[in-house]
DNA sequence: TAAATGCTCCAAACCGCTTTGGATGCCTGA
DNA sequence: TCAGGCATCCAAAGCGGTTTGGAGCATTTA
């Protein structure tokens, strides 16, 4: 049962197994199989031999024979200038990733820059070195989901594209639902003037979130303020920058919607910088992907921002459950996965202050 | 010169761009790879066919004749309990990445519990899916070197093995250098009681670190006193909790030495909340691995913290230029880099305060 | 002029595995 | 006793490329 594992010696290969059994490569390979036209008896011989010999198939010649790859392709997009690296794909691919191991898979990530994502996808199709592929970063006008539905091969996209007309298959948090929600939240501690720090404009989820937001504020009868939303990558620095703008306007929101921990930690900043109070003077709700090393838990405390909150771990894993079952069943009904944002109390809300202009 | 590219249709495979030209699949492939044996005209001919019909060879097929694998592994361990994912993984890769994607190679990325770590390189190896490796994060009594040096598998470590008794590969930054350095400055500055906010403590980098501030404190006449040197997962939390207890100490240290930025925006949280001002009351400085979201720079002004910095995105570029030198050459003599971390000042250090007990 | 040389191109083997279409031997039932 | 069925196993043909060892022909060289 236990696997011998030999280093050092040159690699086997299932005819030279097959050899030192007196077998053909067939029973050897349907033997490891388990397909049934091989006895139980021999069968256990062919395992014992192979688990001896430290034998393991080779990958390229298996998938060249079943025309299956085995493997899943990530694009992660390179914008050339910033030579930004979206810290949430880490966390996503840390949960898809667990899902390809368990089920034999590879996972093969390109770097690409954004001019060349169309050819990148292209390329793993003619090139046959995935079996499906995960879209990340869905953006408005987004050419890719009807590209790879034209080109065939199965893909699950992380997020949605609002624009899209066609069926394709998705995972996605319910990015206006949570906005809105949190909005409400706001409204309710008496907020008026609320901020957005969202990400970039185009990107899919920050259209819904402004979405959320707005409706929102509609639905109580404000008139949204454009003025106090912003769009730009989530760094902290970003954050940090207009925190600082925006807290020296004529009348400063009292409150601000973020979504990332990231620029959270940069508006924070310049809050304490201007004398400011987080969650006195001013109130912070974040969307919180739990990302793992910038955790918004305090161990036992209660969290440090008001949040709402969706692991995007947990969203990787789900994708790639979904696709590979897309992969193995063969049964292409566009699947779709929405899922729920909590709204975690923290730290940084509390009632709108009073004004001396009220 | 501009390919067509054809979506939706069937790929088209080497033979049959052969019959479509009247050529034998011999001289298609020569064509298509430059070999001298084919004439001028007709390779010109093969590249336009090739073009229009948007033909790309099968990497898997492609591979299996030729023994190469095109694609780089990198393992990424994860600790089960704490699911916890390196940020600095993210850069490395983004590194590494553009320059697989510049020579033609994939990057095969195997998310792996702690405990199968060596059978996910065995497996890296003899499942064929990989020409090279890259090692991460190692550690001390790291059995991972020999264990590939026996294997006979190129590899590349991001790091390196104190204990390690072979030649190897590897492309590490200074750590003993930068921390003896950054703990000089603190020293320069009148800092006596200095802390150090380490990464795991059997990682190498964490034991380099450890060992240059000791150096530094050693070579002033200054016994470490260990008490103050803590070593744990590089979180915003843990820099946040190690930061709130050891202010609350007798004689707290007036400085502090920390492994990365994300403790540090911790540590500072924690500074802030005990009434203290960084800079002033507290100095910090950090190494700065230049991530691209969390970066430390402020958009021309002076940087948040005092730091050694070191782009872990350009150790991912060096890395990844090494090993495919290394496979593409078949040279084996060992190669190293060792890079310099830059000392920048940044607004959060100071002379050490005065203290009622001088 | 005959042999040697170059230049192009091709047939076929091969990479390591899967899979189709038997082949073999033994057992059953009529 | 013999056809038919079943359980095992195998030879050989792929998968889609690369590469070895020529073949065919025009051009030089002796």
């Amino acid at each position: 049962m236990v696997p011998m594992i030999q280093t050092g010696l040159e690699l086997m290969t299932l005819k030279e197994l097959a050899e030192h059994l007196g077998l053909s490569p067939t029973t050897v390979s349907r033997a490891l199989n388990g397909f049934p036209e091989v006895s139980e008896a021999t069968r256990k011989k062919v395992q014992a031999a192979a688990d001896t010999y430290g034998y393991r198939p080779n990958y390229r010649a298996r998938s060249l024979a079943t025309g299956r790859a085995m493997a899943i392709g990530h694009v992660i997009p390179m914008a050339s200038e910033h030579e930004m690296m979206n810290p949430v794909f880490t966390d996503f691919i840390a949960g898809a990733g667990e899902v390809y191991a368990k089920n034999g898979y590879d996972m093969l990530i390109s770097i690409v820059p954004d001019q060349h994502q169309e050819q990148a996808y292209q390329d793993f199709k003619s090139k046959g070195s995935v079996d499906g592929i995960i879209v990340h970063a869905p953006r408005a006008g987004d050419r890719r989901i009807h590209m790879l539905n034209e080109v065939g091969i199965p893909f699950v996209v992380h997020g949605r594209a609002s624009d899209a007309h066609e069926p394709y298959n998705w995972v996605d948090m319910d990015n206006k639902r949570a906005f809105h929600r949190a909005t409400d939240f706001l409204l309710d501690l008496g907020h008026r003037r609320i901020a957005l720090i969202n990400g970039l404009e185009d990107m899919d989820f920050a259209i819904r979130r402004r979405a959320g937001v707005k409706e929102a504020l509609e639905g109580r009868g404000i008139t949204p303020d454009e003025s106090l939303f912003f769009s730009n990558e989530m760094t902290e620095f970003n954050g940090y920058e207009t925190g600082r703008r925006l807290l020296a306007i004529q009348d400063p929101p009292t409150a601000f919607l973020v979504s990332s921990i990231i620029p959270a930690i940069g508006l924070r900043r310049a809050i304490r910088e201007a004398g400011l109070d987080v969650g006195r003077d001013v109130s912070i709700i974040i969307h919180d992907d739990d990302l793992s090393y910038l955790s918004n838990a305090s161990g036992g405390q209660e969290p440090q921002f008001t949040a709402t909150k969706s692991s995007v771990r947990d969203a990787g894993r789900k994708a790639a459950t979904m696709l590979l079952d897309i992969i193995e069943s063969g049964d292409t009904a566009p699947r779709t996965a929405l899922m729920e944002a909590n709204l975690i109390l923290g730290r940084s809300t509390g009632p709108a202050p009073n004004r001396t202009t009220t």
